[in-house]
DNA sequence: TTATTCTATACTTGGTTAATATATAATGTA
DNA sequence: TACATTATATATTAACCAAGTATAGAATAA
């Protein structure tokens, strides 16, 4: 039931990044050091990220990357669907095909169900409500 | 961030015994077959729910695996919880210590907040709502 | 005492996650 | 235009874990 490292790593990437939103294109290499996870793995979970616009990128020297979108309007939901591979709890809440009980089954709802909740609890964070709490713990409050 | 087999085996496995909570001591053999999971894999899975006393067992000839408390006491958050070896979405949930960053990391706290968003949910489901679905879907409303 | 059923533990395997490595493409600047 | 710098793409590897099987054993009713 853990969600992938992907997803994880992920939201910290996206968290570091709003830190320094004002800055300027960031490097990852930099993300990488803040926060301990390797440069080339860095590389890999920003691609989804790239593609759903939620971050935009520029090469060459003083290149990097920036949030295409204010903190305001990312969720944390919204980068995990994108990296976790499936958003379900069960295989047959995608493909209800790979079991035939799938037309009867009671439980098969019920997982639904549950990732819904737990769901919709993470489109409600976005990434300036974890900028806030990120500061109410450094005042030591 | 699939649920383990275990967690949907021994939900459909106490369904099962709930359907049949009036017919006296239930064979895994026969569970197994309406299930299709292995007797080998229930008997394993049945373990914890023995322990945490969802299970009655008896053996010898005529023997076999009775609830011991009736469809309305059971939830599938419960069950859940037994048989899931965690219910975090983060190792960081379980044990602080693993990562450094714990005591400042606000990402932390939002797998908490939506593992408990799931889990409520599979709490407030018991075995009897689930058995009044089925009914539902049988009559083909 | 024997067939039947549950109990306990060890082992195997296959698939997935996580991460690294290698090669390539784009671009600003000297 | 050459070059350093940075991002992009793909392939490969290693470790881990879930899932299931196999083997041996203990209890009990008839």
């Amino acid at each position: 039931m853990k969600l992938s490292t992907k997803s994880r790593y992920g939201t910290r990437l996206m968290l570091d990044m709003a830190q320094h939103y004002h800055d300027g294109p960031i490097h990852l290499a930099n993300v990488a050091k803040r926060q301990g996870i390797s440069v080339k793995y860095l590389e890999q979970i920003i691609i989804p990220l790239k593609k759903a616009n939620y971050i935009r990128s520029v090469r060459g020297p003083k290149g990097g990357h920036t949030l295409a979108r204010p903190p305001e309007e990312i969720t944390v939901g919204g980068i995990v669907a994108l990296l976790e591979d499936s958003a379900s709890l069960a295989a047959c809440s995608d493909n209800p095909m790979i079991c035939e009980r799938s037309p009867v089954c009671p439980t098969r709802s019920i997982w639904q169900e549950a990732a819904q909740a737990m769901f919709d609890k993470l489109q409600s964070i976005t990434l300036a409500d974890l900028l806030s709490r990120t500061k109410i713990k450094a005042s030591g409050a």
